[in-house]
DNA sequence: TCTGGGGTCCTTACTCTA
DNA sequence: TCTGTAGAGTAAGGACCC
């Protein structure tokens, strides 16, 4: 989806169509929080996801700031993936605003189906997608990216080397800063330059794993299928405090309340975990982490609560902390619960991550 | 007073057990 | 009984993604 945030919000105030409209924390450019998405306007001021809401205000004082709404989000998030079924059956949730869609076995030419899906999602919520039909998720990927606002791009393996090879190598999805840094001490700036490191070279400086992806993806090798479910491997609650804090009782409230919101959440969806997480990041950003696993699954708030304490306490906290977090991990559906296979055959129940 | 919140996956180190 | 090792489980940190 484009600028899927600003574009949902811009549903609700047609009248901010053509101005700057950046949306983030709780709309508000002195208080701490980020950009989440920015419209095209804003984004000509330079402004761009993840960055400070104060650095945004500082880019354009006359922006329009407004509070996220992940409820509304999800709420358009599913009347667009309901669309894209209505059109091709297989679809893989890829965070709120984005998905793979498999074509393989419909009937029709790519351009006719990804226009198809095209018009019904704007015809379910008045939105824009760009989307690309590719051999494969990696390359789908990043042709989505190649035309924007609104766009449709037809990528086959004939075109690696015209269209793929001259791009930057952080354009392939999981070459993040410090690969591509990596990448650039080496030489190495576009996905042409990776594609003819040899495939030793690679596995030599990035390990066995890493290098190998990096070869393969640089010649647009991917064989991962389209997956309509999985099950959620972790649940967790974190919060910055709006000004960092020494004050141990504070953190202890806040802690308190994470956990129980954290043992809601996996209630509501029907899971327990085993492993117990704090998180803690400190007034200069270093972030430390501590688990606890109990002997069996709960989804209790005191359990957690109790396991997360102990954790805490073995975390010094002797400067001012800005962030606190706690997570469940090892979930599995308690005894008795319907398993995943119930789950998706009851449709309303995909929606539930 | 720069830097959110919710996730997944990978690597490394360490411990325990067979 | 001693020693070496493989594998599983756990813990911590980090990279990356939306």
């Amino acid at each position: 989806m484009d600028a899927f945030y600003a574009s949902v919000e811009l549903l609700r105030r047609p009248e901010l169509r053509d101005r700057p409209v950046a949306i983030g924390g709780q709309g508000d450019p002195t208080r701490r929080g980020v950009v989440t998405t920015a419209n095209y306007v804003a984004r000509r001021y330079g402004i761009r996801s993840a960055m400070p809401m104060r650095t945004a205000y500082e880019l354009c004082p006359q922006c329009v700031f407004l509070p996220v709404d992940f409820d509304e989000y999800r709420r358009v998030s599913r009347l667009f993936k309901a669309a894209i079924r209505e059109v091709a059956p297989l679809v893989q949730d890829n965070g709120i605003d984005e998905a793979y869609i498999d074509l393989t076995a419909l009937p029709g030419g790519a351009e006719e189906l990804a226009r198809a899906i095209k018009a019904s999602v704007a015809r379910a919520t008045g939105l824009t997608c760009s989307i690309a039909v590719a051999p494969n998720k990696l390359l789908a990927k990043i042709g989505s990216e190649l035309d924007k606002p609104d766009g449709l791009t037809i990528l086959t393996e004939a075109d690696l080397e015209t269209r793929i090879w001259p791009l930057p190598v952080r354009r392939l999805h999981g070459v993040g800063p410090k690969a591509e840094a990596r990448l650039a001490e080496l030489g190495i700036r576009t996905i042409a330059d990776l594609a003819r490191q040899r495939r030793e070279d690679l596995v030599e400086r990035f390990g066995a794993s890493h290098g190998a992806w990096l070869h393969e993806s640089a010649h647009g090798r991917d064989e991962r299928p389209v997956v309509i479910f999985s099950e959620p491997k972790s649940r967790s609650r974190e919060t910055t405090f709006e000004r960092d804090t020494r004050d141990r009782e504070r953190l202890a409230e806040t802690l308190a309340g994470l956990c129980a919101q954290v043992a809601a959440d996996l209630r509501a969806r029907g899971y327990e975990g085993r492993t117990i997480g704090v998180k803690l990041r400190y007034a200069n950003f270093r972030t430390v982490t501590r688990d606890t696993t109990l002997p069996a699954a709960t989804s209790d708030a005191a359990a957690i609560r109790e396991a997360a304490f102990e954790a805490l306490g073995r975390i010094p906290l002797d400067r001012a902390v800005r962030l606190v977090g706690v997570r469940v991990g090892s979930l599995r559906r308690p005894d008795g619960a319907p398993d995943a296979a119930d789950a998706r055959a009851d449709g309303a129940s995909l929606s539930l991550f």
